[in-house]
DNA sequence: GTCTATAAATGGATAGAC
DNA sequence: GTCTATCCATTTATAGAC
């Protein structure tokens, strides 16, 4: 089952990217890795930013395919935001990374302008993701929040992803107890029906 | 007003690293914007292990007066509150930065143990330095939220953090609304008195 | 404390054989 | 598609003159 060289390529280089960041892997370690040379990788992606770009492409992917699984089932929005909540917790286990969006935001100033653009194309696939299913549990009446889904789904990105990386540099329950709070803070209590 | 050598490549490392992180830049880039040669660099931090614990003392220094300053003031948890959110605005506005320690956390598998562990410690500033806050918040009546204050700083840290990097890369605007949704989320509602 | 010079290692990248 | 070999630029780091 060892999927096509390329593929591969592109699935340790993400692995390096949410462990080392993406200036901080070099094709050495990534050839290492795969027991082969340094030259066949630039066969398959001649310039670093080519692979940037393909890595950006296989998270956008997955992204997409993750948010559409979650998003296209009939069930409530407070179940969607738990299964959403677990990618999260599942990255956060498997120790040593961060979310890959989160790795190359960190390293947006040194990136070319076309791995900007695509990164920024990533983080709008969560913005939305997020603001529909906020949107969602507003009106059924299981979220409780004031201002707009988008402004509240912009809060609730930025505390999984910081979270994510304060659980791997700090103590991994982190991520669970954010998360738990943030949950909480999303909870309608006996307030009036103004939503 | 050129304050002496040392304490000038701090600063000016201290910027690279919120812009670049600290694997992004290099003893060269930081000579040209002193324009000094990079041996001369050298003879300050020999290694850039040692420029980049400088960094961090300097980090965790001005955290430590930042949080200080804020905190032995007699006002209420909300103000406090506000002043430390003015921080990362401040931070944000500036332009083309994130918060250092967010940059290092970022790398933190690519740093040596003794900025790792260091790193850790301006962590704890952080997450310390909040928890009082919405202690005090909270025995005020000022903050609602469940759980222990520091499981609640949790959630407050991350969500600044998380949020800096996406006013980076995506909108400046998100840092103001995502605080703002973190805001409202603490501000108590019509509430039984159980807290 | 800063300089020139240079070492040693690494990283990204290419040429050309197999 | 992978290899060896090599190039060139950069990066960290040191030696020693001024």
């Amino acid at each position: 089952m060892v999927a096509d060289r390329k593929t591969e390529l592109i699935r340790i280089a993400t692995e390096l990217v949410m462990q080392n960041g993406f200036d901080s892997f070099s094709y050495s370690d990534l050839a290492k890795h795969l027991n082969i040379r340094k030259a066949s990788i630039h066969h398959h992606f001649p310039k670093k930013q080519d692979l940037g770009l393909a890595i950006l492409d296989q998270v956008k992917g997955s992204c997409a395919d993750h948010f559409q699984c979650i998003s296209s089932q009939s069930i409530s929005a407070s179940k969607k935001l738990d299964l959403a909540f677990n990618l999260g917790r599942d990255l956060c286990d498997s120790g040593n990374r961060i979310c890959p969006v989160g790795s190359f935001q960190a390293e947006f100033n040194v990136i070319p302008p076309s791995m900007q653009t695509k990164l920024r194309e990533i983080e709008d696939l969560e913005i939305d993701f997020f603001t529909k299913i906020l949107d969602q549990g507003r009106k059924e009446g299981c979220f409780h929040f004031q201002g707009t889904p988008r402004d509240e789904a912009l809060f609730v990105v930025s505390t999984l992803k910081g979270a994510l990386q304060y659980a791997r540099t700090h103590d991994k329950s982190i991520f669970a107890k954010a998360v738990n709070q943030l949950k909480r803070s999303l909870k309608p209590q006996a307030t009036p029906a103004a939503a």
